[in-house]
DNA sequence: CGGATCGTTGACAGGTATCAATGCTGGTGG
DNA sequence: CCACCAGCATTGATACCTGTCAACGATCCG
């Protein structure tokens, strides 16, 4: 995991208007007047695999949307070891918690070339002030990272080993229709899951032989109805 | 668990100014001015030991303050099992999803004797549209479930299960000067630290034969200094 | 080609789930 | 009042699973 430089393609409040993904995103119900509001740039930028967004006590300035890619957040233990606590996905927040001026709570750490919206924590604070509109979506996304942290509680860190992975999978493959998606390392896969690496190792292979799962470099593909079994 | 009748106590909304535990609640910002803004009343309600505040997919029309005693929120499983992804205690807000409008996302079910405040959801929403002040309280509720989540998963649910049960047990204990606090029943440790209920009855039986765990009834205290050495 | 990193596999010990039986306690009804 | 019952806690025996330690293979890159 080792950091890479952060290269900045453009910036602008403009085509935020024209935004693909606008659906997805936190400015999702902003109105033509609300834009107005926007006086600090939002930069798009583009992440490495292994560069990090922001770390854990960072001075805070800036929420990001993933655009695209996958970012995985990290506590890091005393011992060396890490825990990650959650996948972020197009359209997820990543240090939503910059909003109450606390310090970022983990590490955020792209696990694949990812694109970020950078938002200013001050545009959302002024249009906070000056619009309710993105209340809604703001409560929206932090009730995200609860039901997210309860699946993962509830489907991801009980039952067998077996059982773990299988999840991981099925959510990892979401509802992609090319089926196709980021494996993570054997490690990552681990520290989501609280299990040793060699354990999902085991578990990821033995699989690949029995053809529930196949893939090339990081690419997988997973025989949903197949998976679905050993839950 | 049986559902138990609800008796409520009384209802007003002076009396929150002059509430024991402001400082702690959604309210603690409001000024006299803001309060105007209640029109619809908040009751404070008593539950008594399993009672229901409620289930999932409930219609949502309340949101919970704990003002004393012990909430869980409570996913139940295909196969009948269940697992408990978070506890609430004096200051929490249960229900807080309820604030987009979606349904409950869990069951919650009072542990031990407990005592609330009920608040409309309407009475939010019109603070937020015409007062800024209950916007930091919530971010930070919020904010509060997302680290309380991180660190169940970073802490409680990996390592072994003596480390889990003692994890659990400090995190229990808190800062309680008298240390004297709520020790729940071994199913419902093992639904919280995700192990079996005989594998919990044993770690705390071993726990109270090396004295590093004492408990009448319901009602335990720990020795934090020794206990903190398994860890 | 050699070195580094990651994935895979094996052997083994220790931990945990499972199945089963036995105390313990509070509440209920005779 | 006491016997009984239901629910919870505890304990035992055993098989299985997973962590640990170790070795080896695969791939990429300098």
């Amino acid at each position: 995991m080792k950091p890479v430089e952060i290269n900045q393609a453009w910036s602008g409040v403009e085509k935020c208007k024209l935004c693909s993904i606008r659906h997805l995103v936190l400015f999702a119900d902003l109105n033509e007047d609300d834009f107005q509001h926007l006086h600090h740039p939002i930069k798009e930028v583009e992440f490495k695999t292994g560069s990090i967004l922001y770390k854990r006590n960072d001075t805070i300035n800036y929420v990001y949307t993933i655009r695209s890619g996958l970012v995985k957040l990290v506590h890091y233990l005393p011992n060396g070891s890490y825990r990650i606590t959650r996948l972020l996905r197009q359209g997820d927040l990543a240090g939503i918690e910059a909003l109450n001026g606390s310090a970022y709570l983990q590490h955020a750490i792209a696990m694949q070339e990812t694109s970020v919206c950078k938002i200013p924590v001050k545009n959302i604070q002024q249009l906070n002030n000056e619009s309710a509109q993105l209340y809604k979506q703001l409560t929206a996304r932090w009730q995200k990272v609860q039901s997210d942290a309860d699946i993962w509680l509830t489907h991801l860190t009980m039952g067998s080993s077996k059982h773990r992975v299988a999840h991981l999978l099925i959510y990892l493959a979401g509802d992609k229709t090319n089926n196709e998606f980021f494996l993570p390392s054997r490690e990552d896969i681990g520290a989501l899951l609280a299990i040793t690496t060699e354990t999902a190792s085991r578990i990821i292979a033995e699989f690949k032989r029995e053809d529930l799962l196949k893939s090339q470099k990081n690419l997988a593909s997973i025989d949903r109805s197949k998976l679905k079994l050993i839950l």
